[in-house]
DNA sequence: ACAGTCACTTGCAGAATGCAAGTCATAGGA
DNA sequence: TCCTATGACTTGCATTCTGCAAGTGACTGT
C-alpha cells in the first residue's frame, strides 16, 4: 500500500493535490480520460504530443496512486485500455477550473465541449 | 511582450493553465498569496520548504506571466513584496477545488478555512 | 514471408530541481 | 568600531526528470 506520509510535502490538501497530479502531464491524460479516451495510442493521438515513455510512466504512476485503473481488452497480445477510478473522475471540477481560468485569461483558448463543462460528479 | 504561442502546447485551456503554473511550487505561492503573504521569508516559512532558488525563479515567471506584481515596501536596501495581479488572484477556484478533492480523497489532508473556501472572485 | 499495428521499453542528452553556501546592503547592539 | 543579525537573493553542483529517437515483442492482414 501506498504511504503519502513519505511523498508528500505537507498536509495541505493543495499540496497533496500537486504532489500526486502537479506536473506538465497527469492532468492532461486525466481530460482525455474524462473525453472518453482509454487506450494508449489514443493518448499519444493528442495534439500535446506526450512521448510513449512519459505516458507509459504516468499511466504506471496513476494506477499506484489510485486514479486510473487497467483492463484487458484483449488477450493474445495481451492490451490494456484504461479508465479513471472514481477518485480520478473527482478531480474533473479542477479541470473544469481550469478551463474557466484559461478562456477568461489566456486569448484564443478553446472553447471545451458543454458536456465537459457541465457535467457533475459526486 | 510574452508570446504564449512559444510556450504552450497546444490550445487547450487545461494545458495552457498546466504551461504557466503546472509544477509542484506555483500554485503553492499562489495559496500562500491568497492566504496573505507577501514577503520572501514568509514564503520560505510554509511548511512545504521551498527553496531559496526555486521561490526567486516562480516569482520572477509568475511576474512576467502576469500572475504576480511587485511593489517596494522600503529603499535601502531596497526590498519588495509581492502580491497577486486580478489574474493571479482569479486562480482561487482552481485552488478551491483541489482542496475539496484533497480533503474527500486523502485521509488526513488539512482542513483550509472557511474563509478561503467560500470566498469569491470576479 | 513480410509489412504493419499496438503497446510498450531502452539509451542518452539536456533541462529542471534540491541542497548548501555565499553575497550584498543595512540595522542594532557591545 | 566591530560584530552579529536580517532579508532577499545568487551561485555551484549533484541528482532527478524530461524529451527525443530508436528498438522490442506479439501478433494480424496480404
Amino acid at each position: 500500500m501506498l504511504d503519502l506520509e513519505l511523498m508528500t510535502r505537507s498536509g495541505c490538501p493543495i499540496a497533496v493535490t500537486l504532489d500526486l497530479v502537479g506536473d506538465k502531464w497527469s492532468l492532461v491524460i486525466v481530460r482525455d480520460m474524462l473525453m472518453g479516451k482509454r487506450r494508449y495510442g489514443q493518448f499519444l493521438a493528442s495534439p500535446e504530443g506526450i512521448t510513449t515513455n512519459i505516458l507509459a510512466d504516468r499511466l504506471k504512476r496513476m494506477e499506484e496512486y489510485g486514479l486510473v485503473s487497467k483492463q484487458p481488452y484483449q488477450e493474445r497480445p495481451l492490451r490494456y485500455e484504461y479508465a479513471l477510478t472514481p477518485t480520478g473522475v473527482s478531480l474533473l471540477p479542477v479541470l473544469q477550473a481550469m478551463c474557466r481560468w484559461g478562456n477568461r485569461n489566456i486569448p484564443d483558448t478553446w472553447t471545451p465541449p458543454e458536456s465537459f463543462m457541465k457535467r457533475r460528479v459526486r
